[in-house]
Order: structure tokens, then sequence, then C-alpha cells
DNA sequence: CATTATTATCTGCATATGCAATAAATAACG
DNA sequence: CGTTATTTATTGCATATGCAGATAATAATG
């Protein structure tokens, strides 16, 4: 019979599902940096992209979503809510298509508090797993990504 | 010096943020899935809704929510746009504060047809790693959501 | 049984995400 | 040098996400 068993036990496979188990757990993950983060007024992506920055001040738009792997529609409307809180300023290019994105004073000195409370959260949520299973981890994300986006 | 020096090196560290690493991958891969169920019209969340249904029909919000790790208010309107397609249909409970969710026989006929390609996507993304690595990393990945939410 | 507490869902608000299409500017070409 | 192609960024549209607060209904309490 194909019928009732049979879609019971597929949909039971797609419970393991690779996109619905990444996407679950960086929803439970992003909500616990969320709150680490609360106190600074910053939320996972906002503390991504100003870390992004200080290392890469001055990048494009493109630039810097390629970077970040993210689409540069997002990236824009992304910053846009840095650059209205003064964290983030975006500079005319000698091209003119192009945004110079740099962070202000302000938003390296938030950075710098948010920082501690980064590192606070990150060690929490490596402490409760094995020591090399982060590495695994991030090594097999990696890959997938790269497949992903490569071929 | 405790300055430029100083602050690049913090923010090469937060590079490594489990978060981080996790949305970006999970955004990257959500995007395979989305192009391999566009034909249906279902997007990766859509289809581990429905398919969550096809197991456990007649669920509460409530339920719904917490078997997928979401925040009910998410699935709220998550679902309201199923329902509106006619996927998905919410029933009065005994108790009057309760909506009961289940498949509509046009999303269990959808569902039927996402399956071939939601399989098609996942054994895709599983050929490019390691056949154990997906095993260690679901692993690591239901450690840490158990540790950020059950303590 | 009336009052209070709890529970289930929904709304308002703000950010996050990406596709399709647009606008603006530079680059390439003939 | 003018036309066409390409590149960079932005907007319109729709969904995804969760916190705070509101609403409605049931449960608990005295």
């Amino acid at each position: 019979m194909t019928t009732a068993q049979e879609a019971r036990h597929q949909a039971e496979e797609a419970l393991d599902c690779v996109s619905y188990r990444l996407r679950r757990t960086a929803r439970v993950i992003a909500k616990r940096y969320d709150d680490a983060l609360r106190p600074v007024g910053l939320r996972n992506t906002q503390f991504t992209m100003i870390n992004a920055l200080a290392l890469l001040g001055g990048v494009s738009i493109g630039d810097l979503a390629a970077e970040l792997a993210t689409d540069s529609t997002t990236l824009t409307r992304n910053l846009a809510v840095l650059v209205r809180r003064g964290l983030v300023e975006d500079l005319p290019d000698e091209d003119g298509r192009v945004r110079r994105i740099r962070l202000t004073e302000d938003g390296r000195a938030l950075l710098a508090q948010a920082l501690p409370l980064w590192r606070a959260a990150q060690q929490d949520v490596l402490h409760s797993i094995d020591p090399d299973a982060w590495n695994q981890t991030r090594h097999t994300l990696a890959q997938v990504e790269a497949a992903a986006t490569g071929e």
C-alpha cells in the first residue's frame, strides 16, 4: 500500500532536511546571542556587520555582501538601520555607482562594548559541546556552503 | 598597545561566531532548497510546516511551534499564508482558545509533489560532504540546541 | 460563584531575507 | 564619440522572525 503509511514514512524522512535542521538551530542559537547583545542594543546580524566592517572598512556593499554570503539587497537595507543609528557611514566613491561603507567612531565604540558580551555567549555555547565538535561542524558547514555556491 | 591591532585581533576572533556561521550556512542552503521547491511554489519554511502537519495533523499552534522550535507568533503568521492558499485549514477546538491545524487535500497533494523535489536537493547537499559528516553535525546541532533551550 | 491567575492566540512594531525589476553610472565597442 | 553592454546599488513585493502587549477563554482559588 502506497498511501497513508508510505506518506508517513516520507514525511518522517523529510524531518532530517538539512535546511530545516540548520535554520532551526540557527534560530535557537541566534536568540541566545540576541539576548546576550541586548544590553548594547545590537542584534546578531548587526553585530556581524559591524564586526566585519571593523576589518574591512571602506568596502563596497557588493564586496561586503560577498564576504558575508548575503544578498546585496538585504545588506543595503540592514546597513540602512545602522546608518540611521549613526554607527555606520556610507561615503561616495570615485566610481559613482559605488558606496564606501565604514564604521563611525560611535560604531567602533559600540563594537568594543559588544565584544565581551559576544564572547560570553560564544564560550557558553561552545562549552555545551565537545571541544572538537565545533571544529568538525564548522568544517562541514564550510563544505556544504562551498558546494552550494561554487557549482 | 591595545588599540588598532588589538581591535583587529578581536574582530577576527568574532568571525568564528557560532551564530554567524550557522545563520550564514542556513541562508545559503535554504536558497538551494528554495530553488528546488520553486516549481511547486513552496519555500523552505512552508515545506517544513506542511511536512510536519502531515505527521501531526490536528495539532495546536502552540504544540506545532514547540515541535518546530519556532516562536508561536511567527508560526501564526506563517500558517496564515498557507491557509490563504488553501493548503492548510484551522478548525476550532472544544477549548475555545485553541485552533486545530491540519492539511487540506490540496495541501497533502502538493506535499506529494514537493517530496521528490526536496529529496533531490537533500541528496545533492549530502553528496557534497563525507557520509558521516552530516550525522556528526546533526548531533552537534541537537546538542547546542538542547543546551540553549534546556537551561 | 465571583475574582484572580493562567493559557492560547493574535496584533503592532521592527528587523531579516531574497527575487524581480529599476535607476544610475561606468565600460566596451564599433 | 555615440550606442550598447555591464556593473552597482536601490525599491517594490512577499515571506520569515521574535518581542511586547492585547484579547479571549479556561482554570484555580477563596
